[in-house]
RNA sequence: GGCGUCGUGGCCAAAGUGGUUAAGGCACCGGGCUUUCACCUCGGAAAUUAGGGGUUCGAAUCCCCUCGACGUCACCA
């Protein structure tokens, strides 16, 4: 029986959902489904001093926006809890006792200032640092010396060196790590009695049997260490792969500090950006389908065709043009009830009783056609709420003042009667016979018409737009245009 | 600085184990469609595959060197 893969996305709730957290989410997520695995959330909250439960709610609801969904995880279980580290503090440190027994650790007493002192000694002497691994040899004396004067040690794994840790990544290929390039033996279990990062990562992976382990290039060199602590454990290490990391146009990483909002999911998600378009993006930054040029395609649609070995080595380079192209195609893409949905939330400076619920899918789809983001919808539309619009004086002087203007809003407003209200097409058709009739076409026709009606010369398509209006809100401003219009009194 | 990873048009990127004119997308420019913008559509411009050496009949693909970018060197994760 071939076991089962077992991925998990572990964040810790240091800040909201970041765009590479997100992506490195997506791709074990596509790992898991291709291979009918297991994916897994796991909450990586053990420095407190950091960690904010309104950080754990913000990546959650991020991940499942995305349409991310985990089979095990700290809010709904599974069978290997608890799925949130500070929940097990006891569990690594029993191990980390173990360790400790076996010789593969030992207490360390060293102070904050004396480690500060040494990198300082290092730093001055261009050496790199690290720490020189003086605590192994502590004589009894020595050690009840410092417990006398109250010291707390921590717990340090022994790392042998010189010696060569390779493994074969799943997308980097062979990668060779020193242990004495490791930095010196590690702390395992901190003085305040929490187990580090490296330690819990590999008691939990043990614990929950993961089989693959894929995240950004800068966990390189604590795979190596990890890969370390697998082999004392006694326990076989799950197969890495580690992918480029996301940068700006000036390859620089992209970093709350650096980057702002821009980094964090919920700004997109608050832009008004589809969660289809920014997962089709993320996943075609660093990742090619087996037809190559294929550009548009669904989570789902991924998740079948996900191959490891399709993901780039190299940076992801962050392009805010390439993600809106994406976003405003499935911004007219997507099912028009879902784009309607959506956009309710940027509409709500205006009154939407003012429609019937079809009648605002119609006003979403004359309007979605020219938008890159759904915030741009509430300043796109505003002209169709409210019975009459705001029309400028300039736009008063230069496009309705004219004789011309005046019959055509004239003739149109004796035209409602006959016009199709529930066919755009139709509504198009009577304007254009209408200004044959008279003369008048083109911009002559069409700048009053959009002028009296939206109070712009360019907008969505004329014959869709007064559709959706409807002929009372037509004839108002019709008439409201004909009274004020000329030079812009009441 | 040590160690590690990576380096194809402005940007992303393809090219199973080396083989005719180095895909495709974004951005850009032009035509068509439209009253206009956007969409859509057609077309265009844009790369001595970081640089230099090799190996080979032949290299973006293999080897060596140089350069560059990034990552990492915590009792943070």
């Amino acid at each position: 029986m071939s076991t089962e893969v077992r991925v998990r996305i572990a964040p810790s709730p240091t800040g909201n959902l970041h765009l590479g957290t997100a992506r490195t989410a997506l791709y074990n997520y596509l790992y898991a489904k291709r291979h009918n695995g297991k994916f897994i959330f796991r909450l990586e909250d053990t420095d407190n001093e950091r960690s904010d439960e309104k950080y754990t709610k913000d990546i959650i609801d991020g991940l499942k926006w995305l349409g991310l969904t985990w089979d095990e995880g700290c809010d709904i279980g599974g069978p290997y809890p608890p799925y949130r580290q500070t929940e097990k503090i006891d569990h690594y440190e029993r191990i980390a006792d173990k360790l400790l027994q076996n010789g593969f650790a030992y207490l360390c007493y060293a102070s904050t200032e004396e480690l500060a002192a040494l990198k300082e000694e290092q730093r001055v002497s261009g050496l790199p640092s690290r720490y020189d691994n003086r605590g192994r040899e502590v004589s009894i004396e020595q050690r009840e010396k410092y417990q006398a004067e109250g010291r707390v040690p921590s717990f340090r794994f022994r790392v042998e060196e010189p010696q060569d840790i390779h493994w074969d990544d799943e997308i980097k290929g062979p990668i060779t790590v020193n242990s004495a390039d490791l930095g010196g033996d590690m702390v395992i279990i901190k003085s305040n009695g929490v187990a580090t990062y490296n330690f819990a990562v590999v008691v939990d992976d043990i614990d929950m049997q993961m089989t693959n382990v894929l995240r950004g290039e800068d966990h390189i060199h604590n795979t190596a260490k990890q890969l370390l602590l697998f082999e004392a454990l006694n326990c076989k290490p799950p197969h890495f792969g580690h992918t480029g990391l996301i940068f700006d146009s000036n390859d620089r990483k992209l970093s709350k500090r650096e980057h702002g909002e821009l980094v964090h999911i919920d700004y997109y998600k608050t832009q008004g950006y589809m969660p289809e378009a920014i997962v089709n993006y993320l996943i075609k930054t660093s990742w090619t389908p087996p037809d190559d040029t294929m550009e548009k395609f669904t989570l789902e649609e991924a998740c079948q065709m996900f191959d490891i070995k399709r993901v780039s080595k190299t940076h992801a380079r962050f392009d805010m043009d390439k993600l809106n192209w994406y976003n405003s195609h499935y911004l007219r893409s997507l099912p028009l009830s879902t784009v309607t949905e959506r956009a309710r939330p940027y509409l709500t400076d205006f009154d939407l009783s003012e429609y019937s619920h079809d009648e605002l899918e119609k006003l979403v789809d004359t309007l979605r056609g020219s938008l890159t983001k759904l915030s741009e919808i509430k300043a796109a539309g505003s002209f169709f709420f409210g019975k009459t619009v705001e029309v400028s004086d300039e736009m008063k002087s230069t496009v309705l003042s004219s004789s011309e203007a005046k019959k055509v809003l004239t003739e149109t407003l004796s035209s409602i009667s006959k016009m199709p209200f529930d066919d755009p097409a139709g509504v198009k058709q009577i304007v254009d016979s209408m200004g044959k009739e008279l003369g008048i076409k083109g911009k002559n026709l069409y700048w009053p018409l959009r002028a009296a009606l939206a109070g712009s010369t360019q907008g969505p398509d004329l014959g869709s737009m007064i559709s959706v209006l409807g002929p009372t809100k037509v004839q108002a401003r019709l008439e409201a245009a004909l009274k004020n219009g000329g030079n812009g009194h009441v």
